[in-house]
Formats: C-alpha cells, structure tokens, sequence
DNA sequence: CGAGTATGTGAGGGATCGTTCAGTTTCTGA
DNA sequence: TCAGAAACTGAACGATCCCTCACATACTCG
C-alpha cells in the first residue's frame, strides 16, 4: 500500500453488528454536517457528536478526518460508476438514441437519489484525495459508455474515449448547475428531456458528420 | 450594505501606488499558495509570506480570509462573464453555429488563460461566499447567451433560458474535467472543436424538431 | 462462568489558524 | 520643510482543530 493511499484507507471494517451501527451512523452524520456547516466547519469533533458516538470511535475506522470524508464520497461515486456501467452493458447494439435516453435516466437516478449529498460532496471532491479518486472513477464511466457506444448499431465514432469524455462532462455540468438552483423534483422531468435531447443531439451528429463541425459553417442555412 | 456582504468585500481601496502592488502580489500569491498547497492549507501567514508582505496588510484591504478568495475569484468569473457577454452582444442575428463556434472559442480563451488558476478556483467556489459569487455570475452569462439565442435568424428555441442553462453547463462540465486531466496546450485544439460539435448539434435540433427527442425514439433508423 | 477480544469513551496535548493592535515607516500636499 | 495621512509590520491572543491514549464497557466462545 503506497503512503498517500494508507492515510487515506480505512483503518479496520466492522465485525460485530454494533460497529457497523456506528460506522453507518458516521457516514450519515458526516453528510449531515458537511450540509449544514459547510466542508471548512466539518469537524471531527462535530461529526462525532452528530453521530452520537466519541471521537475516538471515528480514529478507530479511519485514520484521519480526510479518510472518513473520502469513504463518504467513495460510496457516492461508486453508486453512479456502477449504474453506468450496468446501463452500458445492457444497452450494447442499440441505437444512439436509445442510449442516451436510457443513460441520461440512470446517471440523473443515481446522481439524485439524496441531492443534498451530492450537493455536498462536491466540496469533498475539491479536496487533494477527492480529485484522485474522482479521477479513478471517472476512468471506469468512461470505459463503460465507450464500449457502449463502439457497438451502436447506427453510428461510428473515431474516438469513442472523447465522444464518452465529452458526453459525460456534458451531463455533469447542467446536473451540477442545476442541484445548485432549485428543488430538484420542481422541473426534473423537464430537465431530464433536456438532458437527453443535448446528448442525443451530440451521438447523432457522428451518423452523419463524422467530420468537425463549426470552424467555417457551410452547413443547412 | 448587508452583513454577509460586509463580510466578504474589501476593506479598502489602494490609493497610493504602492499599495496597490500589496494587493496585486497578495492575489497572485493566494493564487500560488492555492495551487501549491490547497484550499485547506492556503492561510493567510502562507499568503502574506508569498507575497512578501506583512499580515497586517492582507488584513487592511480585507476583513477577513475569505474576502480575499472571493476577491480573486470574483476578478476570474468577472473575466469569464464579461468576454462571454461581448461574443454574445456580437453574434446577435447570426446562424446558430456561428453563434456556437464563437461562444466556445471566447469562452475556452478566457478560461485557459491562467489554467493552473482556473483549476485552483474550483475550490473556492465550493465555498459559502463562493456559490452565491458563482450563482450572480451564472445569471449573467445565462441572460447574455438567452438574449443571443433569442436573436437566431435560423431557430427558434420555446425557453432560451433553459437553454443557454444547458448549453453553458455542457460547456462548464467537459471545461472542468478537462483541466484536471493533462497539460491544456496538449490536445486544446481538438477539444475545441468538439466542444463546439457538441453546442451546435444541441441548438441544431430546434431547427427542426422543438419537441422533446428520446422518450419513444421513433427517430431516424 | 470467565478469559480474551472487540468496541466505546472523552479529556487533553500539540499544533495551527484567523485576527488584532500598538508602534514604525513612507508618502503627500501645503 | 513638516504635519498629517496612508501604508506596513509582526508579536501575541484566543479559539479551534486533529488526534492519542489510558481506561471502561460489551461481546464471544471454550
């Protein structure tokens, strides 16, 4: 194990039933806090007391303040990495159109499962741990929608990494936009459209360009 | 001025020539400490030390830490938001892909001026004072972009708003996770022009579709 | 039952951080 | 030239914060 992953590793995992109760209970009170109080506020102290358990309780599963942070916001990612990947492996052999709208409806699923957390978790994912392991996970969606888009049955694509890079970054950004504004269930049927018909709107573009587009306009007019 | 403001707006302005050199090098070296050592570590002892000056002084041009990190946040999205306001003012009346290609280009140019910067930042903004700074710039830029798009000879969009929304979270999101990966310069051209793919392919499908696309794909095939 | 293990507790050490303020230096304008 | 204003300095204070450790409690299993 190299040095930046042991201090950031948890320390031992739960045998009996009541430290499972307890490291659960500081899963949900680290959230709870990083909501309320912001990520600079977000003390072991008050997660501890949040939790209802003592700060030595958290020193016996992580090392550190930061690991607890980063375990936190593994399992997040790792809830959205997985449903991607999944969506990908059944929607092999279809047609662009039906992926994107079956991909859009699952990442926005997992993403919005609990959206103050993912609101939250941002701030984590800014931290010097958090960049990595989004990176790492970041790796894998981007596999999975390239393998799926590299046996569409209606499109081909040079570079199915960058196509994959750029679809999911499109949906990151208005997704992180839009946790930022409004209730999520207000208009989330109508942002979920949208969403889809952006990405829809992008594979489509390789049926029949599969040039660049943009730099002299000779196009429709 | 309300109390939150006060909290996060400068103390002072510079008047004598010298002083406006403190707060120069106090942006530059918060920057540098940002980069180097990460919000959590970016103090002001750091600050001051970089940039050669004295405590006291960072503390007679803001009340407090966080004011000087809004501040320099605030010059970035500042930047970002008046250069994305003039293409937009320009490109009135024109075709949607020219509208596109222009937007991504003058919003790539003011991003990757300072990359290592605008990496930076992103954690700033994930702060209390940093959100409600990037929320007031967001409703600039979406304004401008939704004017723009209002004036297209060549479609016709139900909610510009919503619109520019997505089309500049599209644009945000591939942006931030491209500068976490490698050096900008290495493929900043190609990612252009993808960028820009992506834009025009979105604003294209108002051409002629103004309906939703994907719920029950009946599409091309 | 009882020895050994797993788990829980929280006061306190050591370090760092944000901020103040009394005193010094530099500049300006009459 | 010189008095007042502007700018600079950095030691020190109070407030946290992260984390350790000696000890108490709960559980397991022969």
């Amino acid at each position: 194990m190299s040095t930046v992953a042991a201090l950031l590793t948890p320390r031992k995992s739960p045998v009996q039933a009541r430290s499972a109760v307890t490291v659960g209970a500081l899963h949900t009170a680290a959230i709870q806090v990083l909501v309320r109080e912001g990520l600079s506020r977000c003390t072991t102290t008050r997660i501890a007391e949040r939790a209802g358990t003592s700060i030595g309780s958290l020193y016996q599963y992580y090392p550190n303040r930061d690991a607890l942070l980063v375990a936190v916001l593994e399992r997040h990612l790792t809830g959205i990495s997985t449903a991607v990947e999944q969506v990908c492996r059944e929607q092999r052999g279809r047609r662009i159109d039906v992926m994107a709208a079956a991909l859009v409806r699952r990442f926005l699923a997992a993403k919005l499962r609990d959206p103050e957390e993912a609101k939250a978790l941002y701030a984590v994912a800014e931290e010097r741990g958090g960049v990595l392991l989004a990176a790492r996970m970041r790796e894998r969606t981007v596999a999975a929608v390239a393998a799926m888009l590299g046996s569409a049955s209606d499109a081909r694509f040079d570079d199915v990494c960058l196509v994959a890079t750029m679809a999911l970054g499109a949906m990151f950004g208005p997704t992180q936009t839009m946790l930022r504004g409004a209730a999520p269930s207000e208009s989330g049927a109508c942002f979920e459209r949208e969403l889809v018909l952006l990405v829809t709107a992008y594979w489509r573009a390789y049926q029949s360009a599969p040039d660049r587009v943009g730099d002299t306009p000779t196009g429709t007019a």
